[in-house]
DNA sequence: GCTCCTTTGTTGGAATTCCAACATACAGTA
DNA sequence: TACTGTATGTTGGAATTCCAACAAAGGAGC
């Protein structure tokens, strides 16, 4: 288990940890370790959706069968990740997803529950893991609800628009560099790359915008006088 | 203050709570009752993002003015509602939205570092209503990711679809009825009600579906022999 | 310099969506 | 019953988007 210490103390969920600590959190939580062959579940859908897992070594997919059957993955958790701890904490019965491991992995599975109730012993950083474990949840959410702010207008235009603008108020100015190449904006705001760059010309044409590259610059509308 | 405890007691945050335990408990936050006149805010953009607000009376509104100053209610929130929770568990330093009252209303504000800290006296159900606070962030976070998924497509048609076949999931079966009447649905997915109405039309015609008003019921596509 | 490869911009036709307007169905009420 | 208002379905033209294909602009490595 100490050679995962690296991973765990990296892993947001253990901020503010220390690796002496950590033995002892560990031991209070009751985690089990689980060696997933390559391709074999971790968690099958329809189980019941009590454990938070992180991922010690390998990687781990999130996959979700539509009710057709046909299978998408919904996304692939590197080492130090976490994962299904929003459907634990939503105090789901069931898991509505499976995780596989599509390479030989390890992960430590923690019982929500176990998280969760206050241990009896006073042990402060039982506090802390929750708070991480909150702030985390809470951080996805502000980042999905930005995302719905940005695929809801019809127009790529103003998806674009919406985005840029809420760009620059996170930067607070006018001028900024986004995290994205073209395609994976287009990817983020559910358009057409092609589309979104003839439409990136016309905004710089209109004077909207300047860009280059990643780096944007949000222009002032004519002042009307 | 007790007034307000019909209206605390049906509250998700403080689910699970006694009317005998409640006094303790609000005396151990040290929360703030706040009475707000008309049009006056409650939060202001840029403050610190500190306090989880819960409306005890009247609405507020969560506002967002965007980098032009243009303003959009983001939220309306009523009695029993929360409001400031995402932002305060994130750990933001201030606050991207302000929060103000339409009409006059009472709020009740919880300092989050309060709500987040373990209490000195073992308090049971101080660990309640952080279990709560988790448990609403999370479910939020499914219902955002669900909104997501459906949204994602290009077409109408499979956003639909998408749609209607994560309902099934829900309602584990090809029969269901869904909580939207047409412009709801369609505002939801993000596109035009008239067009959606087509496109249900050729999915019924396709043989792909069935439906009359909110219930709807997935086919079989064709069995290949 | 050169090639190879990736990223970004551009273009044109097909398909889709929007938009506004109207038709139909249905419930509640006088 | 007739009237009213709302919800839903339908339609046609304008506008937008998709899609595939190609052109242009860099960057890495030789």
């Amino acid at each position: 288990m100490e050679q995962y210490y690296d991973i765990l103390l990296h892993c947001p969920l253990f901020d503010g940890i220390t690796r002496q600590e950590l033995g002892t959190m560990l031991a209070c939580l009751d985690g089990n370790i689980l060696e997933a062959a390559k391709g074999s579940p971790v968690f099958l859908e329809g189980e019941p959706a009590r454990y938070v897992g992180v991922v010690l070594s390998g990687t781990v997919q999130v996959i979700r069968d539509d009710f057709y059957g046909n299978r998408s993955v919904l996304a692939a958790v590197p080492p130090g990740g976490i994962f299904g701890e929003a459907f634990a904490c939503a105090g789901l019965e069931t898991l509505p997803v499976s995780v596989v491991a599509p390479v030989p992995s390890t992960v430590l599975l923690l019982d929500c529950r176990r998280v969760l109730t206050g241990c009896s012993q006073a042990c402060s950083f039982h506090i802390r893991l929750i708070r991480n474990l909150l702030q985390g949840i809470a951080q996805k959410n502000l980042m999905l609800t930005r995302k719905i702010r940005c695929m809801s207008p019809k127009t790529t235009r103003e998806k674009l628009m919406t985005f840029l603008m809420d760009q620059a108020k996170q930067h607070a100015g006018a001028e900024f560099v986004i995290p994205f190449d073209r395609q994976a904006l287009a990817d983020y705001l559910g358009v057409e790359r092609s589309a979104m760059s003839a439409e990136l010309g016309k905004l710089r044409k209109a004077g909207l915008i300047e860009c280059s590259g990643s780096r944007f610059r949000l222009l002032n509308p004519i002042a009307e006088p």
